[in-house]
DNA sequence: CAGAATTAGTATGTACACGAACAATCGGAC
DNA sequence: GTCCGATTGTTCGTGTACATACTAATTCTG
């Protein structure tokens, strides 16, 4: 017997490979689970998180050449070019030339883009909140710390 | 004093938020990670994370309708679409209509395709214990249940 | 100081991810 | 049996994500 039939009961299968017991299937989800959570509470007039990222990030520090903000955030150059480049475009970041090294463009949050910022760092603390929700306050900070050990 | 220039030290900031402590961007890094894992281990002669999800349920469950397969998946038929349509150009993947129901096709996995995944259980394995390297064994049990219960 | 290695930023191509809108079809209520 | 709501699959638009490849500018090294 055996073969072409599928003939395993639940979600398991031949072997012991189950999809949804593997870390990267649960980290896709969870990772969808907290976009998605993310843009409904921040609404339809944007800053998706990595926009968010890239705001804080800039208000935090003043100013940053694009590259070097792409670091801290976890954005490749690539990336982080179409990130920045929305952001210029909805006047929430300036880009400059840098006199020093003619490389690189100095960007800095506007005056739109700091009120913005200030404006939804309440939100964002829910955002965090919402999505940690299931877990019991022991059980947050124990995901947390599993969570920053995995970087 | 205070205002314009940014006076904190480290990540820090004005308020208590942290990006690098924010769930959302813990988990986007995570599963940054989680598929630079994958794609090194599987080498560029490609299987996507998402396309060894949908050829892994497949030759689980057989056949299933292209959407029915895309939320064994958790992708919605936008996304699935797309998955299926490059898996059917690669030939890992057949559809053919349903006589019973006009509107849906039957996907099933071709004989290359049931090759490919038998061939890449093993190292579909390796990938989900390369992610897990950092952690002991009792953190990724602890992990792995943190993260079923975030679904 | 000249050449080599690095770095900043851009462009292109592929692949998720999802909202929104759509046509075709199915199922059930009546 | 017909209309209505739900489902199947597609297309479009926007936004990550990354490899690769390329230019320009800077820094490192001998």
């Amino acid at each position: 017997m055996a073969a072409a039939k599928p003939l395993s009961k639940s979600p398991g299968s031949k072997n012991g490979y189950v999809l949804e017991e593997q870390v990267g299937h649960l980290l896709r989800r969870a990772h969808q689970r907290a976009t998605s959570i993310f843009l409904s509470e921040f609404g339809n007039g944007h800053p998706t998180p990595t926009q968010w990222a890239a705001l804080v990030k800039l208000g935090d520090h003043g100013a940053l050449s694009q590259n070097h903000l792409g670091r801290m955030t976890a954005m490749d150059p690539a990336t982080i070019q179409g990130v920045i480049r929305r952001l210029v475009e909805r006047r929430l970041i300036a880009r400059r030339a840098d006199r020093a090294d003619r490389r690189r463009s100095v960007l800095t949050l506007t005056p739109a883009g700091r009120d913005l910022v200030a404006a939804h760092r309440a939100a964002a603390a829910r955002i965090s909140d919402a999505t940690l929700e299931p877990l019991t306050a022991r059980q947050r900070a124990q995901f947390l710390d599993l969570l920053r050990r995995l970087g």
